[in-house]
This record gives structure tokens, sequence and C-alpha cells, in this order.
DNA sequence: CAGTGGTCTAGACCACATG
DNA sequence: ATGTGGTCTAGACCACTGT
């Protein structure tokens, strides 16, 4: 083990000594996640390691294994272990779209990048980024098929730092789901986003893209992902026909 | 105490004795308020007494309130009490909806009852009620005004059976907000709702009625309400223009 | 079989609210 | 001062997983 892996092992986020034992507890555990010491698919140690080496009992180790269990953050396998959980909502889009191919069934789409440029961002991406006024991003264009006929157009904004293997990946290679070439290419890893989901009338462009009337109605879906340290990582905007769509929740 | 109250304090959920403990106090708790025994801001029994009288220890008690605080049935306040939460989601549209007035700050549209029938609900209405055949149903058309202009239009349908007392009110009574209504007039609380959003194009009534123009872009909120034991209490249908939507949430 | 998380106990003490 | 929920302990035993 050499010396930075080791000083990254010992980094420790500073304990907020007003904060409950388990919070202060769940917040190194973030802490040793988002510096790499577990990555996605990892088992942490177990719940007698852990206590022991926290000085807590179970109970109060526990306690602060739920809480990072209800935010998504780690799931638990009785038997098993407890893991950091992988979290793949490149189909989050089916909170929203409901696809279906011409046999009837739900279906993800195909993705196919159709260009690729370097550019300084727009402001508002570039805050979004939390990039500095001279930083550089990758911006692809991806459309997503089924059948073959385009149902979604996307926007995507990288930040250049970090993103750079992507530059040299032919268009082919990209594959279906972007999250899973960010992990395995550049080393990055989305850990949670924010959407924001809006009601627009088709412009000339997308209404071709997506072949639509113009003034059509089109769901626009912009996200930000970020990693466990809370670092912004992609910058997204998709469109696709509202006739497609629907959304359900539950409230209390 | 008369023999018909008795009676429901008495009734117990029957317990699956394969689930966990806490689980089966945890729906022997919300059988209680489905029977009225607590309504909406009383206080429950303290732990202390629930974990004596149910002989389990206080920390299995509060693992079965846990559940209850997380599903949104609960509330508690240190030093005070654990209280039964009395949902507030007429604003929920909140989660939609932005309305602003001329003034430019948010605001909570004012209501107007517009029609008020006793009707046999279409097939799908009368599934989501729960309604027998020959069951009839009230139908309110109810509009939401800001700044006097119309921007929601909502159509209202409910079990004649246990709602009867909103026939006689006067449509200048109604106020402008619906479940406290159904509470104190007719005894009906709503606990929990699940909402499908869409989006239409307007047609000429919805076009006339919010004075947009036809075609443009609708959303359309149908939400189903129930009360604590699950029976469907209210069937509603919500359309406002698109322009003012904007729906935001974060994916882990 | 050994090792993991899941359930549960029988308390103790602390922090907050209220009279 | 009293009573409430909030935190925490130091275990025990159970249910499930994989060897």
């Amino acid at each position: 083990m050499n010396d930075q892996m080791n000083q990254a092992l010992k980094t420790r986020a500073a304990p907020d000594e007003r904060l409950p034992r388990y919070q202060q507890v769940r917040d190194d555990l973030v802490h040793r996640i988002a510096v790499g010491e577990w990555g996605p698919g990892d088992a942490i140690h177990t719940e007698a390691e852990l206590s022991l080496a926290y000085g807590i009992s179970t109970g109060t180790l526990r306690k602060a294994i739920d809480l990072l269990v209800a935010e998504g953050v780690l799931t638990r396998s009785q038997g098993k272990g407890t893991f950091v959980r992988r979290p793949r909502f490149d189909s989050s889009l089916f909170r929203f779209f409901r696809f279906k191919s011409r046999a009837g069934d739900d279906v993800l789409p195909t993705a196919r990048i159709a260009g690729r440029t370097v550019e300084a961002p727009p402001a508002a991406i570039r805050d979004s980024l939390a990039l500095t006024a001279d930083a550089l991003a990758i911006r692809l264009a991806r459309w997503r098929l089924i059948d073959g006929k385009t149902v979604l157009a996307e926007d995507i904004w990288l930040p250049k730092d970090g993103f750079e293997p992507l530059l040299d990946l032919p268009f082919e290679s990209f594959g279906d789901l972007l999250y899973p070439l960010y992990e395995s290419l550049c080393k990055q890893v989305v850990a949670t986003a924010m959407e924001t989901l809006r009601v627009e009338q088709a412009d000339r462009a997308i209404a071709k893209a997506l072949d639509v009337s113009p003034n059509s109605p089109v769901i626009h879906v912009q996200r930000t992902a970020f990693n466990f340290a809370g670092r912004p990582l992609e910058w997204r905007s998709t469109k696709g026909a509202a006739a497609g769509f629907q959304y359900q929740i539950e409230i209390r």
C-alpha cells in the first residue's frame, strides 16, 4: 500500500461533536466511500468490525447504516454483507417515459452518439458543473432509438478534466449506457442526480429529430449528476415527445 | 363509551405471526388509527405505555414507530409526544405547478365550485372508488383562480355514501380547501393519495376555461385519495396550462 | 460449518417541553 | 419537577448465505 492510499485511508471527515454518534459514523462512512476506500459493488466491513473500530455498540452502528440504506448509498443482504450500491439510473427516464416496441412490450432504447465537440460551456452549464471561467467541456449529441426511430434527443456536457478518455473513443464503442462507461474508462462514478422536468413545444429542430409536428408538446428533462463527494460530473438535457409520457407518485 | 366504540377499541388486526414483532405492532397501530382510536393531530400513547402494553422492549417499539414516521403516518416531537400526522396536500399541486400572483410571489389559488350533480360514475371512476355497479357519486366542478383568472379546472367524484352532507352546502361555503371540509362535515379523513401526471393538448372546453389556445400543452393530474383504512374517498382530475409547470426530483 | 445481517432485550442517561 | 422522545449500551438469539 502506497503513501497516498495510506493517507486516504487515514483521512477522516472532521467529526462534529455536537452531532449524535450515529450521524458522525454515517458521515465518516460516506467520506470513506467518497475517497474510494470502497467502490460500487464492494462489501464494506462487517457490523462487528465497524462497531468495534468506532467504539460503539452494534445498535448505534446499525442506526448509522440504516441512514445510508435509506439514502440509497448502501444495500444490505442478510448472510452476505453490506454493499456500496451501484446506482443504475440510466433507465431513470422510465420514471417519465413508457416506451413500447412495435411488438408492444416495454424496451430500453438503444443509443447512438451523433456528435462530439470540445467547447467552452455556456454560463448556466458552467455553473451547474462548478467549472472555472476558462475550463473546457466535452459536448455529446446523443440519440435514443427504438426500432430505429429516434424517441429521445440528448445534449450532454462533461468537464474535459476527468473525461478526456472519451475524446479518443469511436462513436460505435460508446454502447447504450454512459454511466458504466464513465466508470470503467474515466474512473468517474455517478452517485446521485437532480432532474428538473418541464413541458415545452417542439421547435423545428426537435420536431424533425423526433418526427413530431412543430409546436407539439415535448417533455424536457434536465439532469445534473454528482459523484459521492458531491462534485457535479454531467449536465444533460433530454427531450422526448409528450405523447408517450406518464408519471406516477404517491403522496402522504 | 358505547358498545360500538368499545368494540372498535378491542378490534385488532389479526397479527401475522410470521412477521417480526415490530411489523405486527406497526400493523396494529395503523389499524387503531384506521378505526378512529386516534385521529389526525392526536397524540398516541407514550413509548413507555405502548411497549408495556405490547409486551416488547422500547427498542422494538421505537422501530415500529420509526416505520410509521417514515411512511408519513406519525410525527414525533421530543418532549411532547408522538402524533397522528394530518396530511395537508391540498397544496400538493405545488409539486407540479408554480403559481405566481401579479405581484410575482407564490400564492395558493382560491377555489370556486362551479357545479354539483349526483351521477352514476363511469366504470373507470367507479372502479377507482371501489363502488358497486349501482352506487351513485357526487360530482363537483371546481375552478382554482389567481387574481380572478382560472388556472386549474377540476373534475371531482366522491362516493355519495359518506359525503351526502356536501349536497346541502351552498357553493360559497366550500372554502378554498376541500379536505378539511371532508373531515369536519363528512368525518372522512384523507390519509394518502396516488397521482398520475400526463401531458395532453387542450380541447376547446379546457382551452376556453384556462384561456389558452386550443392544442396548447396541458398538464393533467389524476388523483385518487384514500383514508387510513385504504378506502378510496375521492377521484379527482386537475388540468392546468403546461407553461407554468415545473417538477424537480432527486435520484439515487 | 462459520460468518453475515436481522431481530430483540432491559435497561441507562440525555435533551427538550411544559406546568 | 415531571414527562416526553432521543441516544446508546452490551449483549442474546435467529435466519440466511456460502463453503
